[in-house]
RNA sequence: CGGGGUGUAGCGUAGCCCGGUAUCGCGUCUGCUUUGGGAGCAGAAGGUCGUCAGUUCGAAUCUGGCCACCCCGACCA
């Protein structure tokens, strides 16, 4: 077995999966298409479901929890939801297994237990809690009503790939019941924001805000809004998504209210969801060669203590000098781990650790006994210094927050680098082929869309939000067009 | 569902063309020496060669079916 990743420039892909694998985040299953997410890689997303959940509440959300399975006729209810997923359904058929007759300790499908109505294993959850609502509507004093659910879900997609895209995934799903189409809107917009904050200041990720063509709109949805983010081989990724319903589910499931004027009306609504899908984005933003880049907010060890010892006694030594260290880090609220584990030697773990990607090192030996100094290193940037014992705490807890700063900084740099105004057709073609993100005019027709989609695997990841009026032609049809929109392949 | 590939110890592999019960590395275990960037030496354990059938005195190897996984498409909020 080789003891390095392979290259992030070779193979993308191979390197991604690896790099899964070997930080101990997640690894496939026996199912098909699904994942086990490792004690490691649950933990960071522990942290991130803890960081979103806060935003939620903060923003007067409560959690809830609805079944499973949607029976098909609920299911079914909301046409447009219902065809866009449809594809992609698991659907229990059968209550009950049973001896087979013919193949001794072997079990098969009983017959006689056919379900009368299928159910289908949730792929989203917008017509079980639609129709639950209704019964919980009567009157605008029962509105808004701001639920958010954690949950799985599944989606029996042809192609998975760890985290980006998997038959089974852990999810939050926001679902929003209002009185007023302005106040469905600006809770649209509101979580948006959320999911663009969580993102820039959790994750050091910078992303771009937008809204999504009329082709890649949430089935069931009048307006899909989203944030996007480039990866590390310019691919964009959809990091979350945040839906404004108009009344189309309350339609379909006849969700009404009576206002204070007295006026029956159907309800507006909204729904917004990230995925364990972040946890992919994570990685693939900041890793390098040598393995994962954890920024400080989701690590979960933000300093990893070596010692270098030979024998008992100079490990006490070097414990007695470390230990008021480490309660000065944890007083911070560092989580700090102090390895003095026998079995393996100070190189093994620096590489363990980097692969791991705990954000700072400090490695601590005789010699720094004598000076009074210690070793600190960077998992981001690498480097390493020599710092007095003498405040060093205080010390690693601003370089922890210089990190979170720097691995954001970093990747908003690598973004910008690509990124490209393109105006001319050839330019385009070429430019798709390296990757990144492109400004371009856009005609604003699905036609050209879905043709650009076909000759060049591009998609519009999203009409940015803040686009400035610009007076352009089409980069592929020639025809007239009023801002820019942003072209990437996409995962 | 199409096109390609792979299945041999916990992991990664050699052997297959040309049939004779399996190679090497990593890991694991034991012991000693080591410890400032993935330690060294010595010894040991670990295998229904994906599965079912066929050919053969004899199959990891040849033939056929099946299964699983991976890659590329199709698919994908």
């Amino acid at each position: 077995m080789s003891k390095g990743l392979p290259k992030r420039s070779e193979n993308y892909s191979e390197w991604y999966n690896e790099l899964v694998k070997r930080a101990d985040l997640a690894e496939n299953s026996a199912v098909r298409g699904c994942m086990v997410i490792k004690p490691y890689g649950y933990s960071i997303w522990e942290k991130m479901q803890r960081a979103l959940d806060d935003m939620f509440k903060e923003t007067g959300h409560t959690n809830a929890y609805f079944p499973l399975f949607v029976p098909k006729s609920l299911f079914e209810a909301e046409e447009k939801n219902a065809e866009g997923f449809a594809k992609e359904c698991a659907v229990v058929t059968h209550y009950r297994l049973k001896a087979d007759p013919n193949n001794k300790g072997k079990l098969i499908v009983d017959p006689e237990a056919k379900l009368e109505e299928e159910l289908v294993v949730r792929p989203t959850s917008e017509a079980i809690i639609w129709s639950t609502y209704k019964n919980w509507i009567q009157s605008y004093r029962d509105l808004p009503i701001l639920i958010n659910q954690w949950a799985n879900v599944v989606r029996w997609e042809m192609r998975t790939r760890m985290f980006l895209r998997t038959t089974e995934f852990l999810w939050q799903e926001g679902h929003t019941a209002h009185s007023t189409e302005q106040e469905a809107l600006a809770e649209t917009k509101q979580m948006l924001e959320v999911y663009a904050k969580f993102a820039e200041e959790w994750m050091s990720v910078p992303v771009l805000k937008g809204f999504k063509t009329a082709n890649e709109r949430f089935a069931g949805a009048e307006e899909t809004l989203c944030i996007e983010a480039m990866m590390q081989d310019g691919k964009a990724l959809q990091a979350g998504t945040s839906h404004f319903l108009g009344q189309n589910f309350a339609k379909a499931f006849d969700v009404k209210f009576q206002s204070k004027e007295g006026k029956l009306d159907h309800v507006w609504g909204t729904s917004w969801g990230a995925s364990t899908r972040l946890m992919g984005a994570l990685i693939m933003a900041h890793s390098d060669d040598l393995g994962l880049v954890l920024p400080p907010k989701l690590a979960p060890i933000h300093v990893v203590i070596v010692p270098i010892y030979k024998g008992d006694e100079e490990l006490e030594a070097i414990k007695a000098v470390i230990l008021p260290i480490m309660q000065e880090l944890k007083s911070y609220g560092i989580v700090v781990k102090f390895d003095d584990n026998d079995a393996f030697r100070p190189g093994y773990k620096f590489a363990e650790y980097e692969l791991k990607g705990v954000p700072i090192r400090m490695a601590i030996g005789m010699r720094d006994l004598a000076s009074g100094q210690i070793e600190v290193a960077r998992r981001d940037n690498l480097t390493k210094e020599t710092r007095p014992m003498e405040g060093v705490a205080v010390y690693i807890k601003d370089l922890l927050n210089e990190i979170q700063e720097a691995i954001y900084t970093k990747a908003l740099n690598f973004r910008e680098e690509n990124t490209f105004k393109i105006d001319t057709w050839d330019e385009f073609k070429e430019q798709i082929e390296k990757g990144g993100f492109l400004l371009c005019h856009w005609d604003g027709s699905s036609e050209t869309e879905e043709k650009i989609k076909e000759l060049t695997k591009a998609t519009i990841r999203c009409i940015p939000l803040d686009a400035a009026d610009e007076a352009g032609t089409c980069v592929y049809s020639g025809n007239p067009s009023t801002k820019r929109v942003v072209f990437a392949r996409a995962y």
